[in-house]
DNA sequence: AAATATTTGTACGTATGTATG
DNA sequence: GCATACATACGTACAAATATT
């Protein structure tokens, strides 16, 4: 319990966050893949490093897959029912 | 498939290996408090963050959980039946 | 087929924030 | 309040996998 506090506290839960905004919005479909580390840095001004973190947090809703040279994709829509562990 | 390579690659795999190993081996019992990220960042001559990887590995093989502000904690002497995810 | 560019992965260092004792 | 320890965040460099030319 007390997990997910209402406010995002860090920057990478923000960023997280956002771009869970964009892909439940619809305008990051399945099967899109999301910007580059690095563009995505540039664009929320934070560094690789929090973009990452923020990524790794929307693999582990499971909203998104991330294949090494290629990039991440967008595999799921909405989140599925609480992963609750 | 084919997950776990014979060899581990990279420097936070073998050492959380190795580290794994100080479990199994009982050396390092349930309850136990591992030695501190800076420690382990000198003792294997590694840095902050390869440790951090490693720990984040055992974490995920369900041998330790970690405490902000207190500790890394054994708690559990060998891996559960693969998670298989 | 081969070289190059792009993108993610690993690893290092450093500084600051947050929680616990 | 202070010390300790983990967490987040910045930056940098190079390696590895993939995509492109």
């Amino acid at each position: 319990m007390d997990d997910e506090p209402v406010l995002p506290l860090y920057a990478y839960e923000r960023l997280a966050d956002t771009i869970e905004g964009e892909i439940t919005s619809g305008r990051l479909v399945v099967g899109a893949r999301l910007a580059a580390e690095y563009e995505l840095a540039e664009i929320h001004q934070v560094s690789r490093n929090t973009v990452r973190s923020a990524v790794e947090l929307l693999r582990e809703r499971g909203l998104v897959a991330t294949k090494q040279g290629a990039g991440t994709y967008v595999i799921r829509s909405r989140r599925p029912d609480t992963p609750r562990e």
